[in-house]
DNA sequence: GAGAATAATTGACCATGGTCATAATTATGA
DNA sequence: TCATAATTATGACCATGGTCAATTATTCTC
């Protein structure tokens, strides 16, 4: 019961790994053919999904890795005081989840975790993204009525649905950040009269 | 110019549409094959994509129509006076959404409109979607801060990550309804202390 | 180091959505 | 009514993701 997965696994598997990134950088998410990848790759098509469950999961698995970069990019900026600083320090990823429609079609089909125990990797950024936004609101001037762990989850909220619209119609990148501006402002510092 | 389309194709289209009803309401919609509905609708596969771009399409299509149903029995309800009444006329829609992952996971791709031209059937639920519930917002003991649409659409997101969350682990309905409330409250009735 | 046990790989094969040149049908016009 | 044009339908064919029994490589045990 030791050690039962082999080195030349582990080889096969990152192989598989760089290929399809290397292909993915030169013709895009959508174009990534599963074929291509083992062909490149010196293996059999069997040996694909010996690894991966399907062509979803690998996609899922750079995708998060590219997610977390911009998270990381994030994470070292300061602490955004408002609305407007929030929105800049998430506009690089947004720009990124919205730069093809099949990448945000696969983040979103992944969003929520299949199952408890194995949370995927972009079900994990999506955490990640939690914890950092909510970090930031609880030291930035907005709402203290509810915690800043629900804010966040609002803000993500809000986040997908400006992107869901921004592949309406001719809705342009600035446009999307612009509406998302108007639901954070109403969702952070919300001003009822009643 | 007059007259182009026939009769037959009519025809054609509404028994495409009509086996394909029968057959989802069998087999759920995940199960359903093209090379069924054409076997069952008695003409050629290729007949099935001169009627519709592709199978998504007519899914879209049927879904579509299913979402009308649930808004014209929402519509047919008296006003909500609290979160708690709106989610109750929300529920069945929502439960309808996330009864079938695949059912989700075609409302939430269609969401947007691909072309400004032609908003899709889904698409235009959700239109449809934020006019009965701004209304609805108008008229109850909510926020009077900002619009009644811009609440309407964040009704909408939140009701978008809680089924989205719905299908992470073993959250069940009746916890995904919880979580809507959460937000509903947090969105549509603030009290911040700032 | 031989044989047993386990892990990893293979590639022919399948499932299913989608295409397109061609044929059949229907409308149009003199 | 016949020739011509426009519309609709056909089905062989393709693209691509995914399966699985059989084979090969590795590790373990004595």
């Amino acid at each position: 019961m030791i050690k039962q997965t082999q080195k030349r696994s582990i080889e096969t598997r990152a192989k598989l790994i760089r290929v399809a990134t290397e292909a993915i950088a030169a013709n895009g998410h959508s174009a990534l053919r599963v074929e291509e990848v083992v062909k490149n790759a010196g293996v059999a098509k069997g040996t694909f999904f010996a690894h991966f469950k399907d062509k979803d999961a690998l996609m899922e698995l750079i995708i998060g890795a590219q997610i977390n970069e911009y998270l990381d990019a994030a994470e070292a900026m300061t602490s955004p005081d408002d609305v407007d600083e929030l929105i800049t320090r998430m506009r690089p990823l947004m720009n990124f989840m919205t730069g093809e429609r099949y990448i945000f079609d696969v983040i979103v089909r992944h969003s929520g975790a299949a199952v408890k125990e194995e949370i995927g990797p972009i079900a994990q950024t999506f955490d990640r993204t939690i914890e950092i936004v909510s970090a930031w609101i609880a030291q930035g001037q907005f709402r203290k009525d509810v915690s800043e762990v629900l804010l966040a989850e609002g803000v993500q909220a809000f986040a997908v649905q400006a992107m869901a619209l921004h592949f309406c119609a001719i809705n342009n990148q600035e446009e999307m950040h612009l509406r998302f501006k108007t639901y954070l402002q109403a969702w952070l510092t919300p001003t009822p009269t009643k």
